[in-house]
DNA sequence: AATATGTTTCAGTAAATACTGAAAGTTCAG
DNA sequence: CTGAACTTTCAGTATTTACTGAAACATATT
């Protein structure tokens, strides 16, 4: 059989095995970095026997993550006809992959903090005076300024790509 | 003696737990993030000990976290004359803030990936076909993208916070 | 209904990360 | 040089997080 393993494969895996650690230090953990980075460079979608066996994983491991995956809306479940195996495939459009990431991430990281420093803010708007005062300033503060990033983010996330990359080359301009 | 808690000190100790767990969420260790916190709405710069106090933890785990913080310039260390003690006191000011993570991130987190996806189009430079070309052109896009992003952000993190706010309303039309 | 083909869960275990506390190191004052 | 005041290190331990593999569950096929 004519099976010689191509080439780019070996950089493949590079990217997959460095992409991981990446990861961690990101705060994503390890196999799910790495299964993305595997799907992103998919020519194919794959089914979960498959990344089992390219990472050498387990099918717990192997399902958590897809299923993780799926609910950050990174990877999405495609189905074959006559075939009852699920199979996944990555978006690999980078201007919609940070879309994705952005949105994620405003609502797991930036609206909780909003939400305590809106608390915290309430809870001591009688402050007028000393360092009570000035804990609350801080905390308007940054909620003011959390607010107005969310807000940005908001606009250029609503953006086509081409229309963004020109805002941002008048900004560089 | 009179030394009835004032009232803010509740709000603030629920900044600094509730900031702890948010921090932990986004890979940051929740001491770390808590000591972030407490010095972020300290009304004078603070010792080891009164860290070590306020928060219950040990003096190892107190100065390991301290001295990171540092590394990450979000708070610097401050001495008072006569006194041989280390104060360590935050940055408060959210621009600064910003800008300060916004410079740690990219060069622990974007620059590193940046290398790796240019050393993975250069060893599929001469793919031309198929699934190998298809991957040295993600590589190529991931590249361009965060590359791009790095220039906006070096960018937007050179200005003074009134021009960027400036810059940012007119986006915002 | 029985079997085949998948997906999901989860108790147990492994690995990574964070923390403690005490000892060693450093610097300064007398 | 000696002791006091403070900082740093690190071996041992605790906690958290990730992973395995097998059993339970679900659904389609005969």
């Amino acid at each position: 059989m004519s099976n010689e393993r191509p080439p780019w494969e070996k950089a493949r895996e590079e990217f997959v095995a460095q992409w991981g650690s990446l990861g961690t230090q990101w705060g994503i953990n390890r196999t799910m970095a790495m299964i993305h980075a595997l799907l992103m460079t998919a020519p194919q979608p794959m089914c979960t026997d498959e990344v089992m066996e390219k990472l050498q994983i387990s099918r717990g491991n192997a399902h958590t993550n897809l299923k993780d995956l799926v609910s950050w809306n990174l990877i999405r479940i495609v189905t074959k006809k006559g075939d009852r195996k699920e199979y996944f495939e990555a978006e690999k459009d980078v201007w919609k992959i940070f879309i994705t990431i952005s949105k994620e991430r405003k609502r797991r990281e930036i609206e909780p903090a909003i939400h305590l420093l809106r608390d915290c803010a309430a809870q001591t708007k009688d402050e007028t005076t000393g360092p009570g005062r000035d804990f609350h300033q801080q905390m308007k503060d940054l909620d003011e300024f959390l607010s107005f990033g969310v807000k940005v983010g908001d606009t250029v996330i609503s953006m086509k790509h081409a229309s963004a990359l020109q805002w941002a080359m008048r900004l560089l301009g």
